[in-house]
DNA sequence: GACACCCTACGACGTTTGTAGTAGAGTGAC
DNA sequence: GTCACTCTACTACAAACGTCGTAGGGTGTC
């Protein structure tokens, strides 16, 4: 749970990508790229989603002329990190194996994707092999 | 979008889990499992899971003596695929691999684990050397 | 200085989720 | 036939989420 800051719904974590997407932004610049991808949403929507990720963390602002500035202060990676960790416990009680498994299996994986994977498996099994 | 029927909170999947493990089952056949996990629910609030599931088309009910039997319908896969598919498309866009690669290095995976992960990518490596 | 805009603060409201209580019907035991 | 139980139907209610409206304070331009 060292994870976790507070729940986020699947409309803040739009608004949360598109800071990490395109980085600082205000309200309206928000606004602008969540219409661009075909969310539509009204500014003070937006507004809301911006206060309730800063009240839970992922985001800080700091006033600057003429609005407000709003910067993800959460990583993607992190947040990711979290909720795959979620999702792991949640279907497949912590086995990850079982998830990659799955994920290989069902979805379609390009040769490069294929490629880069036994990669990683290779270091992975460099890694075992050796104590740690 | 083939593979969502409703969204489900975190209590009425632990509920549908119990299903899953131990086959139909009445409500207090599911309350009884859900005290041996640790989980402390009343009879009711595991009545009212299981009536929003069936609401929903996860489960479905028929009356035996003395109370009715509830079943799941969706099998485990299948919400696994539509959860995995979300969190996918939330996060990365539905790049499976990207995902992947996440899982194998942010969690720790067990020897065995990566042998099968092995075996499974030299499958997949095979398919696409040959057409499709 | 009045009109037109843009910005923030705050409140609101419907829906979903988590959780449970109450009431009433069925049934076995004495 | 009444007590004790169990089961279902229905209702309730708080918190979280998704969504927005209104009010009121700047500011730039005729």
């Amino acid at each position: 749970m060292t994870d976790r800051i507070g729940e986020l719904g699947a409309s803040e974590l739009e608004v949360l990508k598109v800071l990490w997407d395109v980085g600082p932004s205000t309200v309206r610049d928000v606004l602008t790229h969540l219409h661009e991808r075909g969310r539509r949403l009204a500014y003070t929507t937006v507004l809301t989603f911006l206060s309730r990720l800063e009240q839970k963390g992922y985001v800080t602002s700091n006033k600057s002329e003429p609005a407000y500035v709003y910067k993800a202060k959460v990583s993607r990676e992190r947040v990711t990190r979290s909720r795959v960790r979620s999702l792991l416990h949640e279907l497949y009680d912590g086995a990850a194996g079982a998830l990659v498994l799955q994920l290989m299996q069902s979805e379609r994986l390009s040769p490069e994707e294929l490629l880069e994977l036994q990669a990683l498996l290779n270091r992975l099994e460099d890694d075992t092999e050796q104590g740690q």
